[in-house]
DNA sequence: GATAAGAATGAGATCCAGTCTGAAATAATG
DNA sequence: CATTATTTCAGACTGGATCTCATTCTTATC
């Protein structure tokens, strides 16, 4: 299991998870795959694209409108950052994330290597990101057996975090 | 992995699902408990209990408050749907379900035999229970070696079930 | 670089699951 | 059956998410 820190709104600028391995960042490919998809490029897409580029984990709509406004990034209206989210889980960017809170949260498709999941604490709401490869073999193994075309999984372990647990 | 019918609301009536090797029922273990916590015995609640009792899978609040209304049960409000699943989910006699649709879903607490997570088709919304052992090992392996205190974990599977993916 | 066609965006109305409130009904107890 | 606390109901309210449509911006084409 490794394990990263809480979630938190990543500042703007140089993307701070270690890209040096990959062919193109996923800010590449999602613009890449926009104009695949006919797109024309409009600012609040762009402005969007690149704050969730540089994010650890999920992040609600709230806190994407939040950062973009006090972020520096142009303003964004609700309706663009609803619609913006839409197309991209459309074209596969971006994934929900149903973590038994209220609000749902979005974050960026990863690849191979930074694919995640989450703990909750069910006390302060904290969400921390883990990865674990044993977890990940028995879900593939599963996904052969059951009577659904397996497209994506979400696993999320609830419980006390080490600051409310004590 | 083993795996029962897709989500319906069950008819009232026997439990379909066999209780005959545990030592109370559901409904039971539920009602000792309320009354342990010095609740009275309103109709509302012992309607929404029963009919939690009967299902096999996670309903949504919707799906709940219309069962009662047409299944010949009395009829409940909302406000008290909503209010006897927080008290319920309190006594850890039900749990939410986060499946990642608009609305959450509530199923009753299982003892460790019946146990299960969630396959999804995201075409048509079907949510299906399944089983796998070897899972539940590597999410308890998992659990030990984490920041948190675990408490409890859901694993969800989206895809095209049969239907959807033909 | 002007222009036209259509895509992208913003502001605000609207929707709806979920919550809250206050009054009325019901259960437990003597 | 009277008392008292709990339970329930109807409906108002909240807030995240969605929808509408007028306006602005992109891009293709000339």
């Amino acid at each position: 299991m490794s394990q990263t820190a809480p979630t938190r709104v990543q500042a703007r600028g140089k993307p701070h998870h270690d890209t040096s391995h990959s062919v193109e960042t996923w800010v590449e490919h999602a613009e890449t795959t926009l104009a695949a998809a006919g797109r024309k490029r409009g600012g609040a897409r762009r402005a969007l694209v690149e704050l969730l580029g540089n994010q650890q984990c999920a992040l609600t709509a709230q806190e994407i409108e939040d950062a973009l406004r006090h972020g520096g990034t142009r303003r964004v209206s609700r309706a663009s950052v609803y619609r913006v989210l839409d197309e991209l889980e459309q074209l596969r960017l971006v994934q929900r994330v149903g973590i038994g809170q209220r609000m749902v949260r979005y974050e960026r498709v990863s690849n191979h290597a930074e694919h995640h999941h989450h703990l909750v604490c069910d006390e302060c709401g904290t969400v921390i990101p883990f990865t674990d490869p044993a977890l990940e073999r028995a879900i593939q193994t599963l996904s052969r057996r059951v009577p659904l075309t397996v497209s994506d999984h979400e696993i999320v372990l609830h419980g006390a975090c080490q600051d409310c647990a004590a």
